[in-house]
DNA sequence: TATAAAGCCGACTATTTTAGTCAAGTATAA
DNA sequence: TTATACTTGACTAAAATAGTCGGCTTTATA
């Protein structure tokens, strides 16, 4: 998973959609109200649509729907839907595995944070983020010994970047 | 805070020279063990000097050394040291603030994330790192509703990317 | 005091990723 | 049949990241 401004007007155009309540809404609306290029959004919503969380209906009077309802969708459904396919980079893999230096010591660490990350995530919803005082359940998101004891990585995961 | 190769491999770096237990380390021995070119290592290791991660000695025998102990050093100051200032984009600040479009809604989430990022890694010292098997304490880092309810960042804190 | 080891420093280049554009479609309501 | 709106792929621009190069300074030691 990338955080990168992408990530964030997909965000951002999900909380459009799922603000306006009057049937689908066109890009071209969202676009004047959020700032971001149309084109751009095009491209966004193909991966959104891809990744079933949106639904398109074509023709005049057409645009787009989530596809589930706002609680069911969470943060960081969109932002893997806008991003490449997570390389999982494991020690096993690839000639430019944990061999090298210390990377091994360290590949630990960045993969419990990005599991850390996901699951933070993965705890928010759409719903949450357009209801911002909403109270919310108190969720625990995991300890520093994860990092020493965990061993397996939801399938999917997170990846901060390529992690050797 | 950017979560990049180059803090990757600063704390690789940081990681081999806690393991050597004697006198300065040279770049030059990191740079073998560790396959990073010796010209970045020097970039790396300006920086984690200037931020009092390491000190230096110089001429022949010289080479880095902790400026602290291992325990006292986290992942997170390591990863900073190394990347550029944080430009804290706040919704007050600049043209391009939170008043276009949702981005004032999302923009607690993202503060909110990167706190929760910030937390793990300042939890996490190269100490820790280095001894893998250690037994550490519990330690809570947060939960969603932080994202509901902080206001308020510590100085020089986390970033995820330009958050607008 | 000459030499070589080692850090110090600034500017530069290459590569990759991200962001954004363009042009030419297809489906469909009115 | 026409305008609306999604669909698709290829393309370009800009920024960030990663990495290089050359020359300088400090200092232990022979």
């Amino acid at each position: 998973m990338r955080l990168t401004s992408k990530g964030r007007y997909a965000v951002s155009a999900m909380v459009d959609l799922n603000k306006q309540q009057n049937g689908p809404v066109t890009l071209a609306a969202i676009s004047e109200r959020q700032f971001i290029s149309l084109s751009y959004l095009e491209q966004l919503f193909r991966c959104l649509r891809e990744s079933g969380l949106v639904k398109s209906v074509r023709g005049p009077g057409g645009g787009y729907l989530l596809a589930k309802t706002a609680k069911d969708i969470s943060i960081a459904e969109i932002i893997r839907a806008v991003n490449e396919p997570v390389r999982t980079t494991m020690c096993e893999n690839g000639v430019r595995g944990c061999h090298r230096g210390n990377r091994c010591d360290t590949h630990q660490l960045w993969e419990s944070l990005g599991q850390h990350i996901y699951r933070f995530l993965d705890a928010v919803s759409l719903e949450q983020v357009c209801a911002k005082d909403a109270v919310l359940d108190h969720i625990e998101l995991g300890n520093v010994e994860d990092y020493l004891s965990s061993r397996t990585l939801p399938e999917g995961s997170v990846k901060i970047e390529a992690i050797s």
